[in-house]
DNA sequence: TCTCATGGTATAAATTTTGTACCATATATA
DNA sequence: TATATATGGTACAAAATTTATACCATGAGA
């Protein structure tokens, strides 16, 4: 796991105050922003199966998705640094996506959820049964 | 922090094989669903900051977001389990909502996600100032 | 000649989100 | 008496986002 910029029971402290950076700025929030939208969390989060992937496989992995839905998501993560593509001109042409530095850093967050969907698990599978 | 399912070195390993639980199904994209949406994980985030809040404040740490859409937020994230609404009949009434325990465990999620905005405070700062 | 594979784009339709106005009630103020 | 304030919303049309469908260029293989 990545060094920690605040002890956990800090956090729980400091959350009722409101959490900033030095520069007064908040370190959740750009997160949740970046990731809005239907697709981009899950995009993310299939991205860290794989070092390298392309769209069509994304595109699997991700059932209901659009083309057009797919290319913006991935244009938009990568103008915000999440991903990175890699286009090689050959026939028929492709294209490999990864996770930058920057996106990959994430695992720490999809593990933290990963956490919470096992330990509500019986909730989640009830509410799934009942609608 | 919460009692962990498997080690983080082991979440790893196991992330590009696919993680599912005991019934087949991922403990990741429940939450990534429930929070879809423009405004649902901003609006937990800000629950987490109180143990009881009211609309009007809650429209306050949100700046932007319409009655109708925190309303509908409101209602879902209720239905999904995570938070819940108390009622005082009184004149002029109001109304409380809480965190569940379920929304509640949704703390060392946010606190990863701190982890990660300080971690790239700088990048973060960089794009918002070059647009 | 026809089909397949690649990673998309173009367009209109459907859905979601926003903007604006408004509701009921009691109290406090002018 | 008339008006404003506070509460937690709802109703409706307009705007923005997302979906569905069709289509593009290229070369290989049947």
């Amino acid at each position: 796991m990545k060094s920690e910029y605040m002890s956990y029971d800090e956090f729980l402290i400091n959350i009722k105050k409101g959490i900033v950076t030095e520069d007064g700025n908040c370190p959740v929030t750009p997160l949740l922003i970046m990731l809005q939208g239907r697709w981009k969390s899950r995009l993310m989060y299939e991205m860290c199966m794989y070092e390298t992937v392309r769209f069509g496989q994304l595109k699997k992995d991700l059932p209901g998705i659009t083309n057009t839905m797919l290319t913006k998501a991935l244009r938009e993560l990568e103008q915000d640094g999440l991903i990175s593509r890699k286009q090689f001109n050959e026939i028929p042409p492709h294209v490999e996506y990864s996770l930058t530095e920057m996106g990959r850093d994430l695992l720490p967050v999809f593990y933290a959820i990963m956490n919470w969907g096992y330990q509500h698990e019986e909730e989640l599978y009830r509410s799934k049964e009942t609608g």
